[in-house]
DNA sequence: CTTGATAGTTAAGCTGCGTTAATTATACAC
DNA sequence: GTGTATAATTAACGCAGCTTAACTATCAAG
């Protein structure tokens, strides 16, 4: 088996292992909060990117702009969300974070990490530095090639 | 910022880089196939366990049985997922996928990797052979904390 | 053999998300 | 200014998946 086979293994297996212990504090996540998949799918990406259009949210998920608004429209009356003109096209509605959604995912984060604090103490100060410089190196190099992609 | 933090950051900033990336081809094979997120878990449980029960996929899935059984009466019905009765309690069906189950996530699996490859082949062997150790490493110690906790 | 628990299925109904089509407001080219 | 394209919204409708409740078959304990 060729190195590069190996370690595609390797990641597919992490990535594996990974979501399936995710998935359960996501779910419980869900029920808590009473949002969707799609919904918190949005306000992650709002919590990242900071601000983008009904229209980018659509395009990320793959759906149109109509289900775009109707998913937005439900997290503004929630209070997570909240849509202010662009100064520069008016036709557009740049979307943003309030705090109380801000403080939900931040909540929802730490509340998915919980597991990883365990983990990382499972392992030796050695092992935490091996692999802090592995995953920024995967890291870097995967955002490196989908920008080249781009 | 303690190491046990910086190596939870890292984990999470590479797996919102992995899932990002991920979510276009997964998306695609969605459409292709034609099947729902929740079928291809199924799928994908019974591809890695080769055996379960209808409960089990239930619990999984974080649904009730009865809505476990729906999702698999339609695979049944698309020829991905095959009934049989255990012989040690008649009451119980253990799932597993066809032939056609199986390659359908094979195909699934491959297109999924692709970009992978391209990942792998941006990295020098020497720092394919570090992450390879070092993920080897991670999900050595999630599988553990894991079994560890029931 | 009876009783109670468990595994799975089916039916009925609800909800949420998606779609298309129509509408409004704005931008931009000519 | 007129005409065309784009951004967002809304309405109407369909579909998939979930739930509960009722039912069947099987197991296991007494």
């Amino acid at each position: 088996m060729s190195i590069e086979q190996q370690l595609t293994d390797v990641i597919r297996t992490w990535s594996q292992t990974f979501m399936r212990r995710s998935m359960t504090d996501f779910k419980r996540f869900m029920k808590e909060t009473g949002l969707s998949f799609a919904q918190i799918n949005v306000l992650m990406r709002l919590y990242h990117d900071r601000q983008c259009s009904v229209s980018d949210i659509g395009r990320q998920l793959g759906v149109s702009n109509a289900a775009a608004s109707q998913l937005v429209h439900g997290l503004v009356k929630m209070g997570y969300v909240e849509r202010s003109e662009d100064p520069h096209d008016r036709r557009v509605k740049q979307l943003s974070l309030t705090d109380s959604g801000r403080d939900l995912m931040e909540e929802g984060i730490s509340a998915r990490s919980c597991w990883l604090q365990d983990l990382a103490q499972a392992l030796t100060p050695e092992q935490q530095h091996m692999i802090i410089e592995a995953l920024q190196l995967l890291t870097r190099a995967a955002q490196d090639t989908m920008n080249a992609e781009t």
